[in-house]
DNA sequence: TTTATAAATTGACATATGTTAATAAATTAT
DNA sequence: ATAATTTATTAACATATGTCAATTTATAAA
């Protein structure tokens, strides 16, 4: 699918970007449409590309040993995603990740990144910043995990992030909470009849 | 505190360094000895430095609203602490660093640390691909948190992080693993009871 | 060494969240 | 619109982990 000089913009929006760079850029990215359902990266394989989102929603998930579903991250229109172990860590996939609503993404190989950065040095310091970002957010997370109740992780999800709630199940929720889809319940149930 | 040239390459051991930039990197590195006990951040400040282990071991840990700790991160010789969520989102910081055995500590500001990667790209590139894995292992430590039981997480942390086990005690373990210490005891009792 | 202090363990009981199974509500397909 | 399917809710009971209090063990100070 074609790209528009518009699109990379938007997506390195805030980053000053030559014509000849965004050129450049438009060669490595790679536009696609996803189904929901469709599974675009799954357990066990090797990652090499990174799923920017341009429309839709993603989710990565990891399956236990006794089959439940676990979600690590949401992608919504402007994020990234993919199985970051399997990408970064050069090991296999332990997640799967899944189109929760039809979606068009920008795919990026892990050797077409690495030659952006060097090719445009502004850009990779755009994107340690967004990494910087990202990795202060976890933090966060786990801190919020080990620290806070179910009740209190479901209302600093929902607002912290309203636009991924609108789009998602509650059992993708609870998922992402740590908890099952009957507790997500209770707790829905608590704070309505407050 | 005098930084020794070799002190540098260790630093950023596998990154091939000139003479020049070993001498600007040895003026924005500052050494400082911590006794065992030191608070280096407390939780409410802002922060505007990070610290890299040369000896010793230091902790970050949150204190929830009920006074209990919550352990985020230990860190060792090669290892660099610092409340991130404040470093890098420009907050008040939500931890404490602690020095849990006397340590020596190189400290770099956020403003050296920018300057650092202006003058010196490959080092941005070193920095920014250290900070993908650590990204990547903090998205495996979200999981472990959601996926697996107390026991579990305890046989991991101490067959992924055998040199931190031995250095610090069981409860700042239990706080790290997100349990008391009490449980960590009866999980330690069951493993020995095999 | 002996004493004081800190850390770890243990047991009885409490509680948040999980499990199972049934039902209701919402969404999608016909 | 109606039926089929998916999702969310509810209730009774189970369980992992927490809480509290006492005790033992390890470490540091005198």
């Amino acid at each position: 699918m074609h790209i528009e000089k518009s699109e990379v913009s938007e997506i390195f929006k805030g980053l000053e970007l030559k014509d000849h760079e965004i050129e450049f850029i438009k060669t490595v990215l790679h536009k696609k449409n996803y189904s929901k359902g469709a599974l675009i990266i799954k357990n066990g394989v090797q990652v090499d590309q990174t799923f920017g989102v341009k429309s839709g929603c993603l989710r990565t998930y990891h399956v236990d040993k006794v089959g439940k579903e676990h979600t690590l991250q949401f992608a919504i229109k402007g994020w990234w995603i993919t199985d970051y172990t399997s990408f970064f860590l050069k090991s296999k996939a332990i997640m799967n990740l899944e189109v929760i609503q039809d979606a068009v993404v920008y795919q990026l190989s892990f050797q077409d990144r690495e030659e952006l950065f060097k090719k445009i040095p502004t850009l990779e310091s755009f994107i340690r910043t967004r990494l910087e970002n990202s990795y202060a957010a976890f933090q966060k997370r786990v801190l919020g995990n080990l620290s806070k109740t179910a009740k209190e992780r479901y209302l600093d999800f929902i607002s912290t992030y309203p636009n991924i709630e609108k789009r998602v199940k509650n059992y993708h929720i609870a998922s992402y909470l740590g908890i099952t889809t009957e507790s997500l319940s209770r707790i829905r149930r608590e704070l309505t009849q407050i």
